[in-house]
DNA sequence: GTCTATAAACCGATAGAC
DNA sequence: GTCTATCGGTTTATAGAC
């Protein structure tokens, strides 16, 4: 129990690495339903039952991988940000979107992965959405930060309906505690917005129409800043 | 070469619907890369070999499939769209938006087959590209009426970047003449964020935060009317 | 057009030797 | 912890009889 690793528990990790790395190059060519712990041995030149020392099955190695990728864009949003910190809160934001698209435009299987369809018979356990929450929260301290500060516009437009007031009323004691409801509700949408619009680019529905889509996206998320009231 | 169908050809068809609905039924169960001809020669009864003679190959299967879903959605939007006609423009962009979401929900798994990740490896041909465009097109239109009565207000907001206009006005030309650029740049961006919104609450992105989602939804799709500038 | 039979693979998961 | 061997399935696709 010592607080030093021990030797054997490094190569136990180094492994566990090896063996998601070659099941996420697997990913290009199979989808995450079609992931095989086989293949992945096969190319590791390991008998296939060796893996299961590592992950007890094929769905705790799918886990795996989709932890890692929300974590990885989490990482890269939140690495990016830090830098554009000291710019305005619109650049931090827009910075948060374009490296969401260009994390994804360099790992599209991994994107696949955690934003395309699930995977049938798959069950994602809640580590999984605690992961997944990493990229909304961010985008969400941008917001508090900046409303904090006494700069945010609330957004004009439409009120809210009643029942979706209280709805993010509720949702904002736990994630953004003080942000108007009319900003969460906005924050969601431009969310949703910025993955719909990477997810389209990456799954083809913009090929023939919006195609190249570097100024589109470059115009989506200026309209999304406007609309969640950061100003220009 | 008679103009009346002969009997063996209408046997064929029907055979072709039945395997197509037997396929679909499969899809719930193991998405587009996993769906098997074989298991759905063995539901019908049939050898799989047999089944080469209406399919060539899985993809082919595949391809019907998707195109079948393509046109579905897009003629349970046109008929709700038929009935919403005497109303205002208004009504007829909020019917599209909540027909496109009742559709999704209630043939998830056809919803993922045309929306979802790409299928590894399958590569689409041209004609699920043009079934892809009925609803787009569909929304176009409603704007383009309201375009041609002088009821639309051109959406306020940053002016097109001249790249982005000059893209725009292209594409214009060839689906939406007359209709000013920065209405359909706002129109894909609301096309985009129907489709996101659709996606993330199928795909379970809003599970425990906006859930349910039909209040969130509803408020999405009025601000996408008031984006595309169709008056309240 | 449908069948049987077959080729030539593949899979997840487990038992048990070392 | 890794191996071999195995269970009990699965697949796409083709050849050839009827």
């Amino acid at each position: 129990m010592s607080a030093v690793r021990t030797a054997r528990e490094r190569v136990r990790a180094e492994l566990i690495r090896e063996i998601k790395d070659e099941a996420r190059r697997q990913l290009a060519t199979s989808s995450a339903g079609g992931l095989s712990l086989r293949a992945v041995a096969r190319e590791l030149g390991m008998a296939s039952s060796a893996l299961y020392r590592y992950f007890p099955s094929r769905d705790d190695l799918l886990t795996a991988l989709i932890i890692d990728a929300y974590d990885a864009l989490g990482e890269a949003v939140q690495q990016a940000d830090a830098k554009a910190r000291k710019t305005t809160a619109r650049a931090r934001w827009l910075t948060c979107c374009h490296t969401v698209r260009d994390w994804a435009k360099a790992q599209p299987h991994e994107y696949a992965l955690i934003y395309g369809s699930p995977v049938p018979g798959y069950q994602a356990p809640e580590d999984t959405i605690r992961a997944a929450s990493r990229v909304p929260l961010m985008m969400i301290e941008v917001l508090r930060d900046e409303h904090a500060a006494g700069r945010l516009t609330v957004p004009a437009g439409a009120p809210l309906t009643p029942p979706l007031r209280r709805q993010a009323a509720e949702l904002g004691q736990h994630i953004a505690p003080g942000l108007p409801a009319e900003v969460l509700v906005a924050a969601i949408m431009a969310w949703t917005q910025l993955f719909g619009t990477v997810s389209f680019e990456l799954f083809g529905q913009y090929v023939g129409s919006v195609d190249p889509t570097d100024e589109f996206f470059a115009a989506t998320a200026n309209r999304m800043a406007d609309l969640v009231g950061l100003v220009a």
